[in-house]
DNA sequence: TTAGGGTTAG
């Protein structure tokens, strides 16, 4: 009788009149008798919104608060903070706010809802200016709004915003506190400074799994792949506990490194531990195997998992494709139909890998079909890849007519992507007009002369390749350091361009010049024009000799049993003297060689490549 | 009385 008195029935939700009646009860039990009143409404009430933001039940949620309007119930400073929280947890931020405005008095609770609630729809301007209002306000941040508010410090500015917090926490005792300290390294790792988020994750009086977690994936962010795999080792040694999300950070780096060794020791691990399933940390062994280039180590995962998400299909898609296999990214991607809903990685997936894999013509079939029946919407991403087709079918015109038709301006990604393919197909008037929009775009980068150089000496035009040359050396160009690495028995070795440094350097300048001999008695001639230095020839070959390629190559070569495949990693795109170089070595030496490179594999076999020498 | 930290494909 009395949860109703005053509140219709019919208003009020079914969910909410059963926590009600429940509040009741116990009320009733303890203390033998209720009188009405505001005090046994508040109860009400705040049953009421407890349920709704347990179970996330906007509507009811919304009824409830109705209801208080029309009963004329004026919330305390709790439950109005309470339905805060529940129209925040929901979604609902508008109301959320309507609510907080609509307060005469806020607490740390109801601002540090309302900031939340901004953080995790990503409305991160709208949670730090409101955090701003809060510091106005003079009301004090807590434990729980440092740990929320620094989630917002994303974009560009973000270090600034992570310092100016920072400092704020610095002035408490909450910098040593565990989840703000780990919110805070984690922030510092995403805006770039590692060494900060070091120094915060050192100071942490305690270290739980998430903190270590969170450190570990701040190196694996940054690509500081080794140091993530040292840390990890480190913190694993003294007791670390790690659950799915540690291994699934630690895969990426694995993943990075192309550590086969450790990463099938790290899925041993996963089993022995008995996890649950969880299809981010399956999706993490896919991409892990495929870039161990263990394509049937992924396949397996994929087919053993009894549920997948689009990731789960996009991964083994790109691993396909990856490795050049064209018509399994076809085949897979038609069975991907019957199961989940494509996205927009997907389309780039095979798209790609139509592009890697040779198949041009299914390729454009593909973009139309998805283009025409799912109204996809198109990335510059996407151009990119059809432009990558048609310039692999030669079909160089029509990829410059795209360009211009495209909706997006053509970065130098677009336009390397073609004059790559004008290199491949020997087109020097298409390859001018390209080079000469790339060197306006990037005159610093060497990677353009060097293709450029690559075209007019592969169609005999020697005086075009100097005066390239000398065009190189009036500006400053700069370039990515090179660097190749061989694991052997989960030892990295590490090579990077004419290696003076490292320990077995006579051995190696020795096996790789009687390597050269033996290679150029079977036919090779290396490629000048990958050199635009300005030396003469015999320089210019020992130069090509240095490329840190050759040298992991030929480490591989020294420290292996004949008949294993030699596994070499390179961070860059492989030049084309190197690719040359790799096919007379699986020829010569009847070895099998797997490169992967920046983008894609190379598997050479009997003096031929995979990539069918585009790429 | 309550708000909170780490993760996968490109």
């Amino acid at each position: 009788m009395l949860m109703t008195r005053g509140l219709r029935r019919a208003a009020v939700p079914r969910l909410a009149r059963r926590y009600m009646c429940a509040t009741a009860a116990r009320r009733t039990t303890t203390s033998g008798l209720v009188a009405p009143g505001a005090g046994a409404r508040f109860h009400d009430y705040d049953a009421a919104v407890t349920a709704c933001v347990e179970r996330r039940a906007l509507k009811q949620g919304r009824q409830v608060h109705a209801h208080m309007v029309t009963a004329r119930y004026r919330p305390p400073v709790y439950l109005a903070t309470r339905l805060v929280i529940m129209y925040a947890r929901c979604g609902a931020l508008d109301d959320a706010r309507n609510v907080l405005d609509g307060m005469p008095e806020r607490n740390v609770v109801s601002w540090t809802a309302m900031i939340s609630g901004y953080s995790q729809t990503g409305q991160h301007a709208e949670a730090l200016e409101l955090f701003i209002r809060m510091l106005r306000a003079g009301c004090k941040p807590n434990e729980f709004t440092f740990a929320t508010v620094l989630t917002s410090c994303s974009g560009p500015q973000s270090i600034h915003q992570v310092k100016q917090v920072h400092s704020l926490i610095a002035k408490t005792n909450f910098e040593s506190h565990m989840f703000v300290g780990s919110s805070l390294l984690d922030m510092y790792a995403k805006a770039g400074n590692i060494q900060e988020a070091r120094r915060v994750f050192d100071m942490l009086p305690e270290r739980d799994t998430v903190s270590c977690t969170a450190i570990i994936s701040g190196y694996a962010q940054l690509g500081l792949d080794d140091e993530a795999l040292d840390l990890f080792r480190q913190l694993y040694s003294t007791g670390m506990q790690c659950n799915y999300v540690t291994f699934t950070t630690l895969l990426t780096s694995l993943s990075g490194l192309a550590s086969l060794d450790y990463g099938r020791q790290v899925h041993g691990l996963i089993l022995r531990k008995e996890l649950p399933f969880f299809v981010v940390l399956q999706n993490s062994l896919i991409d892990m195997y495929s870039k161990c280039g263990k394509l049937l180590y992924s396949r397996r995962v994929f087919d053993h998992m009894p549920q997948r998400s689009a990731i789960s299909w996009n991964a083994m898609l790109m691993g396909y494709g990856r490795h050049g296999i064209g018509h399994e990214v076809v085949q897979l991607f038609r069975s991907m139909t019957e199961e989940v809903k494509p996205d927009s990685v997907t389309l780039l997936a095979v798209l790609s890998g139509c592009s890697h894999g040779g198949l041009v013509d299914e390729g454009l079939d593909i973009f139309d079909l998805i283009v025409k029946e799912q109204n996809a919407v198109l990335s510059i991403g996407h151009y990119g890849c059809v432009i990558d087709l048609l310039g692999r079918s030669g079909r160089l015109q029509k990829a410059l007519d795209l360009i211009r038709d495209m909706p997006f301006e053509p970065t130098p990604a677009i336009w390397g992507s073609l004059l790559g393919a004008c290199r491949v197909h020997i087109n020097v008037s298409v390859g001018e007009v390209v080079a000469q929009k790339l060197l306006d775009m990037e005159p610093g980068n060497a990677g353009n002369y060097v293709i450029l150089s690559n075209i007019y000496a592969a169609a005999g035009m020697w005086k075009d390749v100097f005066r390239v040359r000398n065009l190189m050396l009036e500006k400053t160009v700069t370039k990515e350091p090179g660097q190749s690495w061989i694991i052997l028995d989960k030892v990295i070795h590490t090579f990077r361009s004419s290696d003076r440094f490292h320990p077995r350097k006579k051995d190696i300048d020795a096996k790789i010049k009687e390597i050269y001999v033996d290679i150029k008695a079977a036919g090779f001639v290396p490629d000048l024009s990958c050199v635009l230095h300005d030396v003469d020839d015999e320089q210019k070959e020992r130069m090509l000799l240095g490329h840190s390629e050759k040298l992991a190559v030929t480490f591989g070569l020294m420290n292996t049993p004949p008949g294993l495949t030699i596994r070499v990693m390179k961070n860059l795109r492989i030049c084309v003297d190197c690719h040359n170089f790799a096919k007379f070595v699986s020829k010569v030496y009847r070895r099998e060689i797997s490169l992967r490179d920046k983008n894609r594999f190379h598997l050479l076999t009997d003096g031929a490549c995979t990539c069918g020498d585009y790429w």
